[in-house]
DNA sequence: TTCTAATCGAGACGGTACGTCTCGTCTTGGG
DNA sequence: CCCAAGACGAGACGTACCGTCTCGATTAGAA
């Protein structure tokens, strides 16, 4: 947020940047991608979709990849932080389901491959998305197994990030590569073959 | 190979391309990719690197991701077939070792990751890739585990689809996502997990 | 002249441009000044109106006053030559109403004047359009001089350059700075003025 | 003068606009018209050379050419303004030659010159020019001959604007056109053809 | 041997988007 | 009420590539 300055609707002052303007350019982005692609997404029809001049675009973000990383936000925090059950299996069955959902079906997850698929030509993009978005989310991940072993149900040595890899990885590569569904069957299957081996 | 009548030097005849040209786009696209990465990868330059009319790149690829699909070439079958050791493990083990190497170190892995990268913009372009290489590299992974199953070492009834996706999948993961190194260590680890569930 | 191998219509080729483009630019250059005035006279206006790309403007012209000079073309001098009819009076009185009429109504007069105005401002067009144009008239304005001088209606060594200056130059002071209309008595009674006084 | 109120420097008040303010700009718009020429003129670097809000300089002044039509203020009047020496060849002498001066060599006569270069694309400016300074200046380049004919020493009935035209025309033509030297001799010829021819 | 048809290089063409610049308007907090 | 500061919508600038086209030269099998 950028404070209490922004809220209003002008055409800009020296204290502070139009909210509207951000919020229009951030949803015309947005919506652009989804419709059009990355290759559609150009700063010139964000900024006529978003009823906004190129230079405030330029002003506030150095490339349109800056625009996608700030309407993609906290998205992923918000729809991936895995709810506790105190069961594993539970927890992960859930948590998988709502991660392949969230990649092949919200706006969010369409947003988050493009960025992925960016990535692999922009080095500096990787590491932003990396820092900035995929630590955190990995920390999320980790929950499950954490609680589990503070409640004793899997051994305190247990290698976690390994085991988060086993889940997440695969499911990233349905989506990123092969580009097969993730059903619920999949997941389930994925978690279950997991916690037997585990436990 | 095109034939004989394709591999002198000419500026053009009526039976068959230049094999010359052929040869210097593919190598002068796969120099710019690794130069200046996919973004500066476009057919004004490669015509001018190759020094080729640019008529001459769109009488013969639609695109550049063509051209990059035709530098890749059967690279991944060349480099990736699994070889029989005898051992689930050890044939496993090494198989997941040259993919990482694959992936992370070679010539070929960098055309292919900015293939993937490009198929999250392009859905075209990722069914192309699917079909004609992901398919292929897929029915080679599932080699050990079918051999393995031939000589009794594994149950007949193995998901050997899902297997080889708890494998491959984890290493794209790291590769396309986290970029987090991919050892020897990692990949003998994931087999032995896996290897030690299945048996 | 550009040559035999450029009154082709196509798009385009190595061993020429496109007339129809050229046409198309000056065409569309001399309305918009006409039509809007030199403020109004942008380059992605003449793209437009020629339909035209931009580039293939900035290919063959370095800026908009190359382009007006080049529409300027030979104008001038096919306009404003002054016709022989035996008598320095006559000679002087017709090309003197020819020049406030060229200036004044004509599409090229509208031309020159925003040349010349524009050259106020740009010393470097200020200098081509002296050498390539307002020289060459200056030759042709003398002439009538120098016939009456060849056939002993004026004395050998009279200035030349000052009585057609004195003729010219009070034509060019209404037409660019006052802005008083230059009628047929006036232009007369100019001639008559330096005729009496020169004879 | 806007009074005694504006003498101040302050950053507003609620009486009257700020004096160094508006000196600062026109200042500013002199520097820079000399050192960058008409086209690197603009309100935005005025305003920063001044060290002034652009809105301070739109609240103003309608446009950069009121701006220099302020800056050029009386200057035409003190410079140009003939002195009464008894004799008619005298008094344009003079008055010519340092007309040629003005506009040649003085500031205000850069300003004039970029103003009158700017009329010719801009009408309004054209008109505003010839009401505020070119009526007036005519007006004092006919006092020569008002004073001679008084004295008796033209005839009554001359045609004093075409005498007035034919002397400063012919030196505006000079500098606005053909761009050559206007020297002392040229205009002393200039004169005493006319001069010679009207007694 | 001459003819003919496809390919080659070169590069001009109509476009689209880029990122920068300046315009004139607006909104703000402070004097 | 004026001032500075500066964000805003607008739109032209000159550049880079796109994919299409036209051209003369090159080439080798067919006539």
């Amino acid at each position: 947020m950028l404070g209490t300055l922004c809220g209003v609707d002008h055409h800009g002052n020296r204290y502070g940047r139009s909210e509207a303007a951000r919020a229009a350019v951030l949803e015309a982005a947005d919506d652009l991608l989804v419709e059009h692609g990355f290759a559609g997404l150009t700063i010139e029809k964000i900024a006529a979709r978003a009823g906004v001049a190129k230079q405030t675009i330029y002003r506030w973000w150095p490339s349109k990849v800056d625009i996608l990383l700030e309407a993609f936000g906290d998205d992923m925090a918000e729809d991936l932080t895995p709810a506790d059950h105190g069961y594993l299996a539970t927890d992960l069955r859930e948590h998988l389901a709502r991660l392949a959902d969230f990649l092949t079906t919200s706006d969010a997850g369409a947003v988050y491959r493009a960025l992925v698929g960016q990535a692999q030509h922009d080095p500096q993009l990787a590491t932003r998305l990396r820092d900035g978005h995929l630590a955190a989310q990995h920390a999320r991940d980790r929950l499950p197994f954490e609680r589990a072993i503070a409640r004793r149900e899997l051994v305190e040595n247990l290698d976690v990030d390994l085991a988060v890899e086993r889940l997440v990885g695969v499911v990233h590569y349905r989506v990123l590569v092969t580009g097969e569904p993730v059903t619920r069957e999949f997941t389930d299957a994925l978690v279950d073959a997991l916690v037997l081996e585990l436990t």
